[in-house]
DNA sequence: AGCAAAATTTGAACCGATCCAACGAAAGTG
DNA sequence: CACTTTCGTTGGATCGGTTCAAATTTTGCT
């Protein structure tokens, strides 16, 4: 047998094994597809045909087209394929719509491009029943190309400002946001920066609270909203919180605290607006001899495995990440119409990165 | 507009908009796939009916049968699907899987299964190009099924013992343990334990050399070879060497410890044909103040990220998994035919959890 | 205007299956 | 033996597009 089998010729249809075997081509397709309403005889007599024309079951690319359903989920976003496997906060949201797919049988297609064009096509010419879509960043595109294949869609992710009741299942990150503040406030801290998610494509720097205002990604405004909002309740001059805005990684978390803590007043406490972030935040920390949490206290947000597995555990707002991808499977599967927005709770989940102001 | 899009009927066809701007199917067909090549104003039009009646664009579905290539390429496994968002190894081969795929615009779709009887569908239904296969585990059934598809498919993981020539990337497991064992008796270790991956669908429990052998699966069998042949060249006697069978998760491991510990003769070195495994070794050995590698060394098999940022980081025999996962992309994606089976190196990576028997 | 070349459009064929109404043959019934 | 069931098989219609040779319309040029 050839090596990863045959190479290029394969012209072999269900068609020209009826042909073959001497019956219809409806019979040959029940052979396959209903078994036991043949007569054993014929049954056997295509399937030996089958066998010996080297042919490899009804193609499902010609079964699709009639059977209307691929039984698959597409999962979109607009990071490379890769975010899905390195991404902490996506690989706990892909466990559990794994698992809500599993349980119902359903396949997983990854759908995601680098470049716009090549997104735009991926999700036009995706073999899925519909798409949940990762709206962490380039929401709004994606979201709009989702849409436009007038299929069933979840956008994990909720936009406050949104209200085009796109379907939607997301956190409220305004109240998680206030939560972290409030947090760390009640524990006297006075002198706060943020280490933000993306807010447009360009890059990460300082940036100020009208930049974020403009936002492209919902979640960054919304929960820059919150920490604001908060800490003004308690009389924080917010003008004079510093915000940085990172990608993410490493590079721009640690470019971010070089920069907040070169200025002369540093803060004694960091909201940062992901895990992932405050992660990359507690590595710089530990090597610039800052303690966690006696000198600086820092909250976290997404509730990763990871968080509490850190040197110190994070202090941070935990999402319900595994609810939300098995509600997002459900909403497609069960995709009934009737669904639309859902909000769920985010909770504070107190570890050892945040303690009292050390003034 | 209703949520989650009109649920029921979308009865609307590429015809169905042809008609309605009065032109032939086939230069509707031709707005959506060669604009250029239509006059304007009857793009404009066939475009301005497709919006009026809400038609998503030309079906995948359909175009599919018609282009032959759906252009995704399946990964299978028998684990279920959350295994690739869980499990280390094939995160870090997901990633690389994905990078290869990324690059040159193909998508993935993950195929699996709890069930024998799911799976055999899944894999018979697949929308692939071709196959990756994961064989950890359930190998030869795995290979079977996607085998009998007829279409380009690589397997991970090389099987010693077979020669039915199926595509196959793979490292030297034998030449890997061998390398293990050889660096522990090089360090003056003479008291062994080995904590193995699954030989059977069994659960897990102690095992012996003679069961390990009969192992469905391969891996388990070449690690466990390569560590007996490379501890009998410096005359240590294996029948002695206690070999505990896990399933690669926390538990089994820790029973196994609890086992291989109660006796009088405890090892001084642990040969882990995982780093999933060696981690949850640390774990237990920590906890029970064992000291690595003061009181016990162990060596973990695979190289994934992790074991280079534990306590103490480990000492492994690190696969080129990036690169496997680049060439089994490649082999499906430019399957010309001629591909068969590459054995690709592994490599000794010493770090602190090995060191000098404490005898 | 007259005619060839270029630009568009058409419609049939095809991709690979499944489904189903109709039909023929074998079995059961009075 | 005529007549109804039951069982298995047949072949045409269909799923939703793409493709391409041929037909038709436009354009270019004298």
């Amino acid at each position: 047998m050839a090596p990863l089998n045959s190479g290029k010729t394969r012209p072999i249809r269900l068609a020209d094994i009826a042909k073959a075997a001497g019956v219809s081509h409806g019979t040959a397709s029940n052979v396959f597809a209903r078994p036991e309403i043949v007569r054993e005889e014929v049954r056997e007599r295509v399937k030996a045909a089958a066998e010996a024309m080297g042919y490899g079951g009804p193609d499902p690319k010609g079964r699709l087209l009639r059977a209307g359903k691929v039984n698959a989920i597409g999962v979109a976003t607009a990071e490379p394929l890769s975010y899905f496997f390195n991404d902490p906060f996506a690989r706990v949201m892909m466990a559990s719509i794994s698992q809500a797919c599993d349980a119902t049988g359903a396949g997983i297609s990854l759908v995601s491009a680098a470049n716009n064009e090549q997104l735009a096509w991926n999700i036009q010419s995706a073999l899925v029943d519909g798409f949940i879509v990762f709206c962490i960043e380039g929401g709004s595109r994606l979201v709009e190309l989702a849409r436009e294949r007038k299929l069933p869609f979840v956008a994990l992710d909720l936009d406050s400002d949104d209200e085009e009741a796109v379907a939607a299942i997301g956190v409220d990150n305004v109240a998680g946001a206030n939560l972290a503040a409030r947090h760390l406030t009640e524990l006297g801290h006075r002198r706060f920066a943020v280490l933000a998610l993306p807010c447009a494509d360009a890059g990460f720097g300082p940036t100020t609270q009208v930049q974020v205002e403009k936002a492209l990604y919902s979640g960054t405004r919304d929960r820059l909203r919150g920490y604001f909002a908060e800490l003004s309740r308690f009389d924080i001059d917010v003008s004079k919180v510093l915000i940085y805005e990172t990608v993410n990684d490493e590079e721009s978390v640690w470019a971010g605290l070089d920069h907040i803590f070169a200025g002369a007043e540093t803060p004694t406490a960091i909201l940062a607006m992901s895990d992932r972030i405050a992660l990359h935040a507690l590595d710089w920390l530990r090597q610039h001899d800052i303690a966690v949490p006696g000198d600086v206290s820092i909250v976290g947000f997404d509730g990763v495995p990871e968080a509490a597995a850190s040197k110190p555990p994070l202090t941070t707002i935990v999402q319900p990440i595994a609810e939300m991808g098995r509600l997002a499977v459900k909403a497609i599967l069960e995709n009934d119409g009737t669904f639309s927005r859902q909000s769920l709770p985010v909770e504070l989940v107190v570890r050892a990165s945040s303690g009292p102001s050390p003034a």
